[in-house]
DNA sequence: ACCTGAACACCGTTCAAGT
DNA sequence: ACCTGAACACCGTTCAAGT
């Protein structure tokens, strides 16, 4: 009944294969390299075929991003508690960016849909009822984290291996070991049990 | 003896017009409108002037964020301490942010220099060395909450005056408190006097 | 229904030329 | 030294046409 698509030419692409094929150009080549030129070029397709799948470039850009959040991987152990439900989002979510540094701007800057952020979200809330959070004030914690995260990747990766005055390329472990002290500062502000000002 | 320019045509227009021109645009029309052709016309001169004070569109990009950075007003008191000073270094920012929305993502994705960087910092690192604060541990602080406030104000703009389909549009303080509680988190577990885990 | 080539209105940037 | 118009090599997107 539904989308019940009769008679006419067999699509050549999806939409699925659009958004694969720009994420494949953001990682290789840059977001700047990403046109719908380029793409269509990529599925052997002329770029104005994508037109059929996304209405334009807006909305590949936002197809990527929430592809890019649903791979976000959060290991959240069976006995965690709430500061390590957290911990374990920041930790998946900052592994994503990594792995596609060169969409993290993409990320910062695009709204990520409810639902996707919802379903990165859950496991870490579950954890909050069980400690007796509020469902505001776990929200609060949990995008103040995952804020945390995205700014620290775009400091991370802000100076990409494109740029010629690169900095003196700060050493192997440094923004690793900030993000730890940062993380570490937020989750145990958020957890404490209320004392003093 | 240095840059004692003798004859030739006086300029028109001078690197600071063009930067000045360029925020100007931003606030006024967003990011996709700043073109060389825009910023030309506003100055009453040919787009390629512009490529006579500054190397290309890149450059201008830059420019602007060192001058938005350093605008900012962090307003420390005398009698300030640590945590109070980053608190007022997390507010001066964000204010010049939320005065500059569609320039979030410039600020977001472009270093900033050194020693823009430097003279945003001293009055809060100023007030670490009282407080017996390492250097290193307060070059953290101090970037991370620069980082939360950054990723927030992100958040916040993130879905700017143009899209239609901004979602049912967060209650007016919605985004204060999250921001205070964030900051409050972040500071207290910064400035804890060394605790156990 | 899906794909295509040609065309339009833009970009950033280069170049040779003007004053 | 500084500014300019014309030109080049790109963009995203629209349109009428093909199968």
């Amino acid at each position: 009944m539904t989308g019940a698509r009769r008679g006419g030419r067999p699509p050549l692409i999806s939409r699925d294969d659009v958004v694969a094929a720009a994420i494949a150009i953001i990682d290789a080549e840059g977001l700047d390299a990403l046109t719908m030129r380029g793409i269509g070029a990529r599925l052997g397709v002329a770029a104005m075929s994508l037109y059929r799948h996304l209405p334009n470039r807006d909305a590949v850009l936002a197809a990527v991003v929430n592809r890019l959040v649903t791979e976000v991987v959060v290991d959240v152990p069976a006995d965690a508690r709430w500061p390590d439900a957290l911990r374990a989002l920041a930790l998946g979510y900052r592994e994503m960016l990594l792995r596609h540094p060169h969409a993290v701007p993409l990320l910062a800057t695009q709204p990520v849909d409810v639902d996707t952020g919802m379903a990165l979200a859950a496991p870490a809330l579950d954890r909050s009822r069980a400690a007796g959070i509020g469902a505001d004030d776990a929200v609060t914690a949990v995008q103040s984290v995952i804020v945390f995260v995205l700014g620290h990747a775009l400091a991370q990766v802000g100076t990409p291996p494109g740029a010629d005055d690169a900095p003196p390329a700060a050493p192997a472990g440094y923004y690793d070991r900030w993000f730890t002290a940062g993380l570490d500062a937020m989750i145990h502000g958020f957890t404490r049990t209320g004392d003093g000002p």
